[in-house]
DNA sequence: ACAATATGTAACAGATCGGTATCGATACTA
DNA sequence: TAGTATCGATACCGATCTGTTACATATTGT
């Protein structure tokens, strides 16, 4: 293995690991094992246990928020719509046989004093998250942005929750159709003056 | 102390601990500490660690639950407005300086596999949880008491999943509203024929 | 009061934890 | 090709983990 790619795969590893059993419950000797690494290696790469599990939830950060970018703009082009897009991705997470709840939430879980660098890095993630949510709900021109946002982050949150217990992806599509509904009766702004280029204006019923 | 209250009490301080550290954090030494009592006691009451977080959180279920029908019934009569009343009980508890999480939600979290006693506990207790929910959907007469059960349910994972990570308890009062705001737009039964009990009849609007 | 039971103390066991040191082999760079 | 940095392998460190053993003491039920 070429030595520029050893430390992606650590991440790699160490996200999968934690993921399937925990953060405590997995040990760096079972990552170092599963990645086919020296334990010299991984110390020369990351100083501490805890250096290791900032990195893996940066990475899985970018990489759960850009997948979440990507998934939703191709998936409609109405801000509007996609705010309801996010469910489908939250959806397909779900769906994956891997799927053992919120690495982010299972992180604080198990790092829950307010100050301790995982919980501020698993925190981190869920105001990027929301500050997302933020750029759509205002996109899609409603009158009360942040809310709506907070309100679509509420029912993530419990969709992810619920599906962390029962394992199934219906509390994804509950959750949807939850949006949906608290979405038809919020007020929306005026369109703003037909500019340069011709944006669809699929708007909701109300 | 006397012999017949140290069961109790060890279930206490374990819970405390596995609240404010986590389950694989708490080491049994730290238990036994606090609680003031020798390990071979502790070891005389519980075979292993794993059966005590089984009996913590069967305690822990048990007064949850009651102490939320408690609140909720002392609060309200109507059944709809019991539904709602169970999201101000979960402010109180979120309120708590000690809360630090779901304990059933963070076990699931610490123990992912489906197979795990301590998962199927968690799993257990949601599902009490919920059967409370649809029943008091029932009672107040929706036309779909599951499904009620299962947004109210939702909400409430939300709530506390985002109270996690923030430290506050907006978010309960976010998913009250939101809950109002869905149970307005919901079809309810015709009330029941005039009975020996007057049973107040306050329908939300439709 | 007596016998049974449960307790505290403390030492111990074996495994695993995160992390370090040594050293020979391997790969990149000048 | 010589030099340098990183690699894998391995042994090791002290601390901590869950759990056990032995024995003296206290509490309990009869």
């Amino acid at each position: 293995m070429r030595r520029s790619e050893i430390r992606g795969h650590l991440l790699d590893t160490a996200l999968r690991l934690f993921n399937q059993h925990g953060y405590h419950a997995t040990g760096i000797d079972l990552i170092i094992a599963e990645a086919g690494v020296a334990k010299t290696t991984l110390y020369r790469h990351f100083e501490t246990k805890e250096e290791l599990i900032l990195a893996a939830l940066e990475r899985r950060d970018e990489e759960d928020r850009n997948a979440m970018r990507a998934f939703v703009e191709q998936q409609a082009r109405d801000p509007a719509e996609r705010l309801l897009a996010t469910f489908d991705f939250l959806e397909a997470t779900v769906r994956d046989k891997q799927f053992r709840g919120c690495m982010f939430l299972s992180a604080a879980g198990e790092h829950k004093d307010t100050v301790d660098p995982v919980f501020r890095a698993a925190l981190m993630h869920k105001r990027l998250v929301l500050a997302y949510f933020e750029e759509l709900a205002h996109a899609a021109r409603f009158a009360e942005p942040k809310r709506i946002a907070i309100e679509i982050n509420l029912l993530h949150e419990g969709a992810v929750a619920v599906a962390q217990i029962t394992r199934t992806a219906e509390p994804t599509r509950q959750a949807k159709r939850m949006a949906q509904q608290l979405l038809a009766a919020e007020e929306r702004l005026a369109p703003p003056a037909r500019g340069g280029d011709a944006e669809q204006r699929t708007q909701a019923e109300t």
